[in-house]
DNA sequence: GAGTGGTCTAGACCACGCG
DNA sequence: GCGTGGTCTAGACCACTCC
């Protein structure tokens, strides 16, 4: 392939380099969320090494969720609109296992000030820019969460304009502004509900609360987005899958 | 290989048979935690497959955390006792970020006889048999949780008699009973601590605690651990990677 | 140097989706 | 029937570990 080879003190695999490569593609736009790529062969050809490397590179790509696969069919671009993928980073579910994906209200949108642990969370400088916003999320009318979510302002220029925020905002950032979420990392804590939380939940003060920070990073591996969700955990849970 | 062909309506690729055939010999007890196993070749040669296929079929294992791979040594059945396992099933770190082990300190343990949820989780019957030991658990002789186990009577049997049970149960499983925890699924909910929870947790009754709900699976993915854990998330957190 | 797992290649055939 | 991804094979070479 038309790449320089690996240094011996940082040697990488040819599949990796190939799936840097790919994953560029879809960094600089060129692959879109929900697009049919070039067939195995195909790539094969563009990049200059045998099916099966491109294979490699692709299932790498695949079982971290930056493609979907489909035989006969082809490969296609990872879409955050697709069901499958909001619950890959909505883990509160109802006790009764049903799948019901919950309903937002923006309660607050405002500029501001990134404070000390913001701008650590983001990688950003204390004092730079950044989108607030506040919403509860409700699932059949009963709220379930309220939730605070910090965008660094340099990479969502226009997010103030918006006439609304829809549910599914990772829907947003990628049609928008181009970033695709790509993962996420999550801290709970156990807290008690303030007035504020007790008033938008319809609960009493001080009652248990599942709060959960998440950091959500892009393709790139930059943490683009700060969220902290307090909930109700009285008829719902969060669910983790240990391997 | 020596196996009768695939179904027409269960179709089953060679390398998933060869898995379950490799599996099977861990279950059996024919592989032991900690051992070496047979190179590729070899078992390329005793399956009557292809290198390629066996090593598929090693690679699935090995994403599944059943096999420890090294380049050059060979391939291990994963143990229990290895400090990489002990971290994959125990997500709560303090927030400072080291990563410390906690002590275990038994309160109470006895026979009992399962209820409904109890029976339901650990798919057996109500009234069947149940081991149940209650423990308090230290990160530097400050207590962070406190837990329920739960244990079919009739797979441990001669757990009454152990003279004490040690911190890392999953290694006690796997030398005494032969048992392997495969996986586990967690459901998260906040709770206010209970008069009991407060004692041990060294905190008010009321405050907000983190109760992690675990069943845990076996290599034939049946559930043999029920584990009921309520935890201080004063100065730890409960982490989760999204991916 | 011998043996192990890891990568890369090339080619054949199978299962699937769609026209 | 054609093109796609999925499986299976066979063989070469590379990187790592240990003797």
């Amino acid at each position: 392939m038309n790449e320089s080879a690996p240094a011996a003190f940082a040697y990488k695999p040819l599949y990796v380099q190939v799936k840097d490569q790919l994953v560029r593609r879809m960094i600089d736009g060129e692959w879109q969320p929900g697009q049919l790529i070039p067939s195995e062969m195909e790539l094969a050809r563009q990049v200059g090494v045998s099916q099966g490397t491109i294979r490699k590179a692709l299932d790498a790509m695949t079982t971290e969720n930056l493609l979907i696969r489909r035989q006969g069919r082809g490969t296609f671009v990872a879409s955050p609109e697709e069901s499958r993928i909001l619950f890959q980073f909505f883990r509160i579910v109802p006790d009764s296992g049903e799948t019901t994906f919950p309903d937002s209200r923006v309660l607050t949108s405002a500029r501001s000030v990134a404070e000390g642990t913001e701008a650590e969370a983001l990688g950003i400088r204390e004092g730079d820019d950044l989108w607030r916003f506040e919403r509860v999320r409700a699932i059949r009318d009963e709220p379930v969460l309220v939730e605070t979510i910090r965008l660094p302002a340099d990479r969502f220029p226009g997010f103030g304009d918006l006439p609304q925020i829809p549910n599914n905002v990772y829907g947003l950032y990628s049609q928008r502004w181009g970033i695709t979420i790509a993962r996420a990392s999550e801290r709970l804590k156990a807290v008690g509900a303030t007035a504020g939380d007790a008033a938008r939940l319809r609960c009493a003060r001080g009652d248990p609360l599942l709060e959960i920070t998440r950091i959500a990073y892009d393709l790139e591996n930059k943490p683009v987005e700060l969220r902290v969700s307090r909930c109700l955990t009285r008829t719902t849970h969060y669910t983790s899958e240990l391997r």
